[in-house]
DNA sequence: TTGAAAGCGCTACCAC
DNA sequence: GTGGTAGCGCTTTCAA
């Protein structure tokens, strides 16, 4: 027999049928469309009630070409991604405005650019409605590609390159700023920078922040090591920093997880610190407050970042003009890690 | 006038009709099915090749009822989520065996249960093919309300509940037991453990593991606090401890975290570690090597639970019959933070 | 305001 | 082996 199975879930015209109306009534009540009669659309949504209806994804997608479904697809070595402190609260600052619309994210981990030009184009594919790109490098191959694939994106900073993605800028160089005159108040002059690799942007800015703001202080050159970010790298760079001739009094870190184990090898080599040395991070990770002492270091709004990325894809994608965004800038955060040259 | 228009992406047909077969071919094809002469099989890849042709998946999705997406749903606090050093090894694994296969993840971060269920509702609802269940908790709603949904599951360990999910198992507790034997063999007899929410099953069990080898020792119950996987609730609850008549001489964590911010607290009252007091934590986080001392603690493999997780996933969803997986325990890693007793 | 019907781009079934 | 054709469950015209 052709009747009703028992458990399949209903569909549209199940509902038209109970509510005594179209298919097509039906679509346009469940959208908000206007040309529904207010009386129909009641009926309508208490036959949706009725039934338990919900519209399929798949079918919706395959009619309407909009998926729902945006993209992050980070491209990072495992090490790098285990302790990285801004996606899970950036993801949630995307989540907090897509969830509420009935979108949802879709994640990828790609671990060369091979990879990662692949998981593009499949998300391209129908997969989703848009990217999000995050960790912009040198020479970034991916605005071009986006284009090619017609693939809407915002991207998280301005690609060096000129692209009609829209921005969401979050200014790091203000926090780096205000940490080095501090220092410097505090009488340093051989301050020392440990960044991540010069390939993304925002460590090449940080770096570049730091070589402009001892130099506009009259300050001679301090030594950097180019670093990977990871726990071992930065007790790698701080070593390497120490056994210098004539080791920094403080030493800038382009992230905290760096500074930490770059605070426990001044420890290890009988170092106090802030006492011998001074050490300033950057992200404000969990555990950084509360580490001995707490990690002066500075802090950027990932969450916000989320929010505001978000929602820039929203207008974009709602067919609007989006032009960039400018978010508050990195904030100094002080604590307990910095103190005058030994 | 009906002709390609320049820039539409090519659908089935067009390659049917480049190749000069019918669009059920090119299907069969496409997805290796049996049935298409080997001639013709080339003719269509190349005519593929020629156009650039990528299937929708949308379409796919639609008439076969496959998302070839699995969804992955986050239930937990942000500040728990910022540090946590679990899902992104996690994820990596899990990605490692779907990628390859054209599948991918989709991810929800939400805050409580009444989002949770919901969340678990859209996806059921033709967004992905199913789900990973992690964090179980006490009389967890999940496994219930995925039977409801008929959404495929696979879950990390077994719910306490009976369900006819299949469950990767990782065993905690030989890890726990290696690291009590270690202390207790180093002389400790006041040893303290700082748990996660006890509404985990995997704090629970972490902290009725502690407890059982404690006894089993012959020694005294110990005392112990529910903190909850924070920096900030890991320095409350070493405070809390140090604080009492008879203070441990060594404490166990629930994870690397609050093992870290303890040990700061111990160090902020001129404690030294491991010399007065010995510190165990779980998880072997990114840093906990490169700390000063490094951390003694208990790894899991996360990145081969998600390619578990992963790997039985396919399976349920290719049909077969899904047993168990059991992993490799959790592993004590002896570091520098424990020693004997002052 | 409403109904009927034509797709969206695939998969799957049934003839030949 | 291969071609035709009927859906999958929606959205979106176009008439009425």
């Amino acid at each position: 027999m052709k009747g009703r199975r028992v458990s399949a879930k209903p569909t549209i015209s199940d509902v038209a049928a109970r509510a005594g109306v179209s298919k097509g009534l039906v679509s346009l009540a469940l959208n908000d469309k206007p040309g529904v009669a207010s009386a129909t659309r009641l009926r309508i949504l208490q036959a949706v009630e009725d039934l338990g209806f919900r519209a399929s994804h798949a079918a919706r997608a395959l009619s309407s070409s909009k998926t729902g479904t945006l993209g992050l697809v980070l491209a990072r070595r495992p090490e790098m991604l285990r302790a990285d402190p801004f996606f899970p609260p950036f993801i949630a600052g995307l989540e907090q405005v897509i969830a509420p619309i009935g979108m949802a994210l879709m994640l990828r981990f790609v671990s060369d650019v091979r990879e990662e030009k692949q998981a593009y184009t499949e998300l391209a594919n129908g997969r989703v409605d848009g990217v999000f790109v995050t960790d912009l490098r040198q020479a970034d191959p991916r605005p071009s590609l986006l284009a090619e694939l017609r693939l809407p994106a915002v991207s998280l900073n301005r690609p060096s390159e000129d692209s009609r993605i829209p921005a969401v800028c979050l200014d790091d160089l203000p926090g780096v700023r205000t940490a080095l005159d501090h220092l410097i108040a505090l009488g340093h002059r051989r301050i020392a920078h440990v960044g991540g690799p010069q390939e993304y942007l925002h460590a090449d800015r940080r770096r570049s922040a730091w070589a402009e703001t001892l130099s506009a202080a009259g300050l001679p050159p301090g030594s950097w090591v180019e670093s990977d970010f990871t726990a071992a790298g930065g007790a790698r760079a701080t070593a390497e920093l120490l056994d210098a001739p004539h080791p920094p009094t403080a030493i800038l870190y382009a992230s905290d997880l760096m500074a930490v184990s770059g605070m426990a090898e001044a420890h290890r080599r009988g170092l106090s610190v802030p006492g011998d040395l001074s050490i300033v991070g950057f992200d404000d990770a969990e555990l950084s407050a509360h580490l001995h002492p707490p990690l002066t270091t500075v802090r950027t709004d990932a969450f916000a970042w989320g929010q505001a990325s978000a929602s820039a894809m929203v207008a974009l994608l709602g067919g609007g003009v989006v032009t960039d965004v400018q978010l508050p800038s990195a904030s100094f955060i002080l604590r307990g890690s910095t103190a005058p040259p030994p």
